[in-house]
DNA sequence: CCCCCCCC
């Protein structure tokens, strides 16, 4: 049975070196006494030839105790440790992630007959090299840590953190290269360490002031191969530098403000080091965990995650008042990814001016908020990255899906617009579908959007002499005597205002079709108001003409109305035009790709 | 030591 333990793992952690999963058995466990924060627990372990009490259970895995799991006598699996020194210099081995092998009722009691090992060293193993960490007397607690003081003198890392070094870091100095660790190994447990890291994001000087006072900071994020996901492939960019970083103090990161996958955060204070280093092999650029657009729905508001997507449309940059009755410019962009669905993200500040959406190109943010207004919507943070056609893989794939038909797509947005996602919500159809779907024969009217070509204007009886009267638009009489009548509010008026109703023939490559566009959908086809075109078929016949050849064999999308409609024994499709939009060039590539489908189908 | 990120 004692053949499952890790025979010399005691040793070995002790000595800082790398076991690959060592199997251990807890002898004991205690609670230590903390005056604030989270519960300690200290943890007496053996391998089977050794124990030791020098081992520290991270608080993240403070459940198992709690919940009786990490009992006396249970076997268990060291996946992540960190052997680091309390004052004094003595090794204490922090156990940062563990599963339980064997329950205390399984291993069946004590294994084997460990003796206590001693960190004097007078029972270590025999190969053992002389250990990084002196061996001490001293009988410090393990609650107490302390940085291990380094002789300022004997290193050339120090450097303040407010004045770069300018120095390139030596990597001849034996005493001066010390090992750097990956960021993800990285906890508030250890005190000597070096990270190299790339910078990939940084922060403005922002100065802060409250009840404890004010200061200025400054923040970046860093990233080495440690702290990638393994979804995302990274390309070196060597435009973002690289530093030796050692000497910061951890502290949990408050997830609120990132998604960087990292519980920690570092704390830069004057003793702190950060010295450039020019060989940036193998430091990766950023690392984003993309979330699928889709899946936002399912995520909880307010957390903070990284999306890609194409940039189909922007607004205008527009500058508002907060709250706070601060001004701040703002822009929204909508972004689609292969889900198909889009989302609605809000840029601020310098990030949304500087913004530019031509070419719908591929933006990446990394660390967006994720809010619920409107259905769901995303909003970049001051720690948010981002990112216009990124050099990354997921750019590149996104960007070939949108150019092979993902641009067709009415995209579905998760963001609920106040314009009614009029573009987004068209019903496309060409002039043939009309007929072939029988379109308006239903008991409602039909509505549809088509991308068309004016053929035809007819001018004869486009403009009626109207109620003057504001909310009547009802044709009024000519009395011919300077006075009009209007027989729905039955009176007699001095004076008339011109209304439009434009019979218009439009045609798309497969077909043609006849319909009405009243008063604004007749403005806005004409380009003149009924009031300018009145006043001109009176004055200038030829000048009025010309408007109707200047709106003729213009392309538009118009959306409209179809009904089927009797009138005297007759029935008649009437189409009627409720807005005509610009066309843009996705509308014809939806258009397209609808009938591309339907020819396949 | 911050942690404000805004608006509809």
């Amino acid at each position: 049975m004692s053949t499952v333990l890790t025979k010399g793992a005691i040793s070995a952690l002790h000595n800082g070196l790398a076991l690959d999963n060592p199997v251990l058995q807890l002898v004991n466990i205690r609670q230590l006494e903390t005056a604030s924060g989270p519960s300690r627990f200290r943890l007496a372990m053996s391998d089977g030839q050794h124990s030791s009490t020098s081992f520290l259970l991270a608080t993240q895995l403070n459940h198992l105790p709690e919940e009786n799991i990490l009992v006396p006598n249970c076997v268990c699996r060291l996946k992540k440790t960190i052997t680091s020194t309390v004052k004094g210099g003595k090794p204490v081995v922090i156990v940062l992630d563990m599963e339980i092998l064997m329950s205390a009722e399984e291993s069946g009691g004590k294994i084997g007959d460990p003796v206590k090992y001693n960190t004097d060293g007078t029972n270590r193993a025999s190969p053992m090299k002389a250990s990084p960490m002196k061996a001490s007397p001293s009988t410090a607690s393990p609650m107490k840590f302390s940085p291990m003081k380094a002789s300022p003198s004997a290193s050339p890392w120090k450097a303040s953190p407010m004045k770069f070094s300018p120095a390139k870091a030596s990597t001849s100095s034996p005493q001066a290269s010390p090992k750097p660790i990956p960021i993800a190994q990285l906890n508030p447990y250890q005190s000597k360490w070096t990270i190299k890291a790339r910078v990939t994001n940084k922060s403005g000087v922002r100065t802060w002031s409250n009840s404890r006072g004010e200061g200025k900071l400054f923040s970046f994020d860093v990233v080495d191969e440690s702290v990638s996901s393994s979804a995302t492939c990274v390309r070196h960019d060597c435009s973002s530098p690289v530093y030796y970083i050692s000497k910061a103090t951890l502290k949990v990161a408050n997830k609120q403000y990132t998604s960087l996958k990292n519980d920690y955060e570092m704390n830069l204070h004057t003793n702190s080091s950060i010295v450039p280093c020019d060989d940036s092999e193998g430091v990766p650029t950023l690392h984003c965990d993309f979330v699928p657009i889709a899946e936002l729905e399912n995520r909880d508001k307010d957390a903070v995650l990284d999306v890609i997507g194409v940039c189909k449309s922007a607004d205008d940059v527009s500058r508002i008042t907060t709250k706070n009755s601060r001004e701040v410019s703002k822009r929204a962009l909508s972004l689609i990814d292969t889900t198909g669905k889009a989302v609605t993200v809000t840029l601020w500040g310098e990030e949304a001016e500087k913004f530019d959406g031509s070419g719908e190109p591929v933006v990446a943010i990394k660390g967006a908020r994720l809010s619920d207004f409107g259905g769901r919507s995303l909003s970049a943070l001051f720690s948010s990255t981002v990112m216009v056609n990124p050099d990354i893989p997921e750019a590149f794939s996104l960007r070939a899906w949108y150019d092979q038909g993902g641009y067709a797509l009415d995209g579905q947005s998760l963001t609920e617009s106040r314009s009614a996602g009029s573009r987004l919500s068209m019903n496309w159809k060409t002039l043939s579908d009309i007929k072939n779907e029988q379109l308006g024969h239903g008991e409602k009217a039909d509505c549809f959007s088509c991308v068309a070509t004016v053929v035809y204007i007819r001018k004869e009886n486009c403009l009626y002499q109207a109620c003057p009267t504001a909310e009547c638009n009802k044709k009024v009489i000519d009395q011919h005597n300077g006075r009009y009548r209007c027989e729905k509010c039955n009176r007699e008026f001095p004076n008339f205002k011109y209304r439009l109703i434009l019979s218009a023939n439009l045609a798309d490559f497969g077909d043609n079709q006849w319909v009405t566009c009243f008063q604004e959908t007749a403005e806005t086809l004409l380009g003149r108001s009924a009031e300018d075109l009145g006043e001109l078929r009176d004055r200038d016949e030829e000048a009025f003409d010309e408007v109707f050849q200047e709106a003729s064999f213009k392309t538009h999308v118009f959306k409209n109305r179809v009904k089927l409609e009797t009138y005297n024994d007759e029935t008649r499709l009437k189409v009627t035009v409720l807005e005509v939009l610009p066309v843009d060039h996705r509308d014809y590539s939806r258009r397209l790709l609808r009938n591309i489908r339907a020819l396949a189908s």
